[in-house]
DNA sequence: ACAAATACTAAACTTAGTTTGTAATAATAT
DNA sequence: ATATTATTACAAACTAAGTTTAGTATTTGT
């Protein structure tokens, strides 16, 4: 390289002034001292050093009011990159981002990741295609966010995922991926990092304290304090599936119960992927299926409120849209009653973002971690 | 005052040595170094200036190996005093405690406390006997910290308690009490400040993160996060009684709800306060409500499970020490089971502090705010 | 007695901020 | 047009709080 030396340590009030620079993308350098505690001088310092990094880079003057034009800063989107992977039962996406957390490439597997190392080689091949294709990017990767459905058991890097998945269980597969790929792995539980996408891109720029419900095959979500994942002490939190007991199961918000009810009444839905992109709220089936989960789907939120108290609750994982507002709607009617006092409800919110979030939380995770406030 | 000013605004690496010489009730002033990330020479001379500030005390020195001895490094109990309150629908108990933690005065309300003004005129003339009859203390109380039993709603400083305490709705408590009784006062939720009691002197030297579930006439709990109290966007964080609908309300295991089954069998229990030392497990009816309430238990701990996965979950409140065990065996009894993976669980504790928790953990929190890690 | 281990003390240095002061720029009032 | 004024940029001295370096003191083990 014969630019500077790209330093991966940045400082407390660094990360804060990259995290503010994130949520405005972008903004006049004199904005910022103001969302501070630092003062002016001390933030044009801080800002001069972060442009000398390339981690800042500064645009036209803008004119706003009286004084002397301000430059516009924002991140340089090709400081840093950063993979995510998210894996499921039947399906494994990757994604690269940008330092800005824009999704550059994205690639499904094309078969079942079923096989451990045969997924793993897939996954490898893919990275190194990437890496030859975009000669600029691989020195510049920070990490992977590696997401997967399971839980976290007590010997660390290990996951135990749901059965079709056997093969992923009994390794520590956080040092077996490190080793494969040559970069920092941070192993998540994909509900999670449904909520870090969030926390970055979606409700994270309005809601500092919220509780993410993820809904696909099965039925978990993530935690996030104070703008940060919340993990717990094993990595499990959020996965609110633990409140129903196995004959309750059935009956919890999980999209493959849904499928399931619609396939009693003739209608074929595939796969959970298909169900987003085809979805018809006046199917026959789906009126009753959200009748009947509401009172569980109504006890996962008194779960988050009675634990966590949050500032708002988000829909996300691969529910369609206008099903998240009819069980909202759903919930309205039910009166949303509590045994006790019910007047402080959090703000209910459906996800608006686009594409996979369990994958573009994977990836955002390694950024997060190294650049951007804690 | 002919020492020196007391200052009261610590910085973050006093806070933390201030708060590694707590945990340890004193220790030898080499032994702090290895636990924080300052060198010897730092962590002399943050020690050098809380004693000057008579914070910290230095004691005898010990001679533990080799090497010149070092002196023993404790808090000085007289440093600072902090005043706790906890309101219940039938009760209020003040107390005082010293920078130890450790409580020198406690004090009950001779009447219900029904009556807002009546009540607060008692615990004004309380406080001024208090500070009379040692006139050292007054001048170095931190603040109040006042707990009481209900939820918190939008307007800050209110509070929503349940019907027998109407008198106390309304109003901006929290304004109220600072104007009457000249300290600042912390208004806390009081299942929160039986965790504030258990993070402090409890549960809170071992675990990091762990949930708290008080047994009180309801059923409530609270929630520590990284050693901190976590209070939530309105501060109900750990009102987990909000899991339970109207219709299951009466199987949750509040003791109001075993009360009334051994009155069924014809044992007579006053108060809450009696059950916990007249408890006797043998009684009629116990094991039946034991036995009947543990699903609901279950439920609240898949609750904190699902949400928060803590390293711990602790037994509190005013429960019957024997019986909070017999609630666990009955839970092994039961296997556990929730409908996913079940294999990490929180370490399961009784709580072993003596005396109120609630009244404890609401003095302590003015402390811990001011002077201990955060 | 003496070397090794450990802790204390002190001074110089480093980092990352604040304070203070000045210069530049552009909107606003006259 | 010109002076005024608010805002921002830039720079140097200062400050707070740590680290580094180096020497000193005290006890243990041989």
């Amino acid at each position: 390289m014969n630019e500077i030396e790209k330093e991966q340590t940045v400082s407390a009030n660094e990360r804060m002034i990259l995290d503010i620079v994130r949520r405005s993308k972008g903004l006049a350098r004199s904005a910022i001292a103001g969302q501070t505690n630092l003062t002016q001088q001390s933030v044009h310092r801080i800002i001069d050093h972060l442009v000398k990094l390339e981690f800042l880079q500064l645009g036209e003057p803008i004119i706003q009011g009286r004084g002397q034009p301000s430059p516009h800063v924002s991140l340089n989107p090709e400081a840093f990159f950063s993979i995510g992977v998210s894996l499921n039962t039947d399906d494994m996406s990757v994604s690269l981002v940008n330092f800005c957390g824009e999704t550059l490439l994205e690639e499904n597997i094309p078969f079942a990741p079923v096989k451990r190392l045969e997924t793993q080689a897939w996954l490898k091949a893919l990275l190194e295609r990437w890496c030859q294709q975009n000669p600029s990017i691989e020195s510049r990767i920070v990490g992977v966010g590696f997401a997967m459905t399971g839980y976290f058991i007590k010997e660390k890097g290990h996951i135990r995922p749901p059965d079709p998945l056997f093969d992923w269980s009994g390794v520590d597969l956080q040092a077996e991926l490190e080793a494969l790929l040559g970069w920092p792995v941070i192993l998540i539980n994909n509900a999670t990092t449904g909520a870090i996408g969030e926390a970055f891109h979606g409700a994270g720029l309005t809601y500092q304290t919220f509780g993410y419900l993820s809904f696909n095959f099965g039925f978990g979500g993530g935690i996030v304090i104070d703008g940060e994942p919340f993990f717990g002490a094993y990595g499990n939190a959020g996965e609110i599936g633990r409140i129903f007991t196995t004959e309750e199961a059935p009956q919890r918000p999980a999209l493959s119960m849904l499928i399931k009810a619609l396939a009693r009444q003739g209608i074929d839905v595939p796969s959970v992927a298909k169900l987003k992109t085809q979805f018809d709220p006046t199917w026959p089936g789906v009126a009753e299926w959200v009748e009947q989960t509401t009172p569980y789907f109504l006890r996962a939120i008194n779960a988050l409120r009675g634990v966590i108290d949050p500032d708002a609750i988000v829909l996300g994982g691969e529910i369609p849209k206008s099903l998240a507002h009819m069980l909202l709607d759903s919930l309205e009617r039910c009166g949303m009653t509590s045994s006790q006092d019910i007047s402080v409800w959090p703000q209910m919110i459906v996800s608006e973002l686009k594409g996979d979030s369990a994958t573009l939380g994977a990836a955002l995770q390694p950024l997060r971690q190294t650049f951007f406030r804690k």
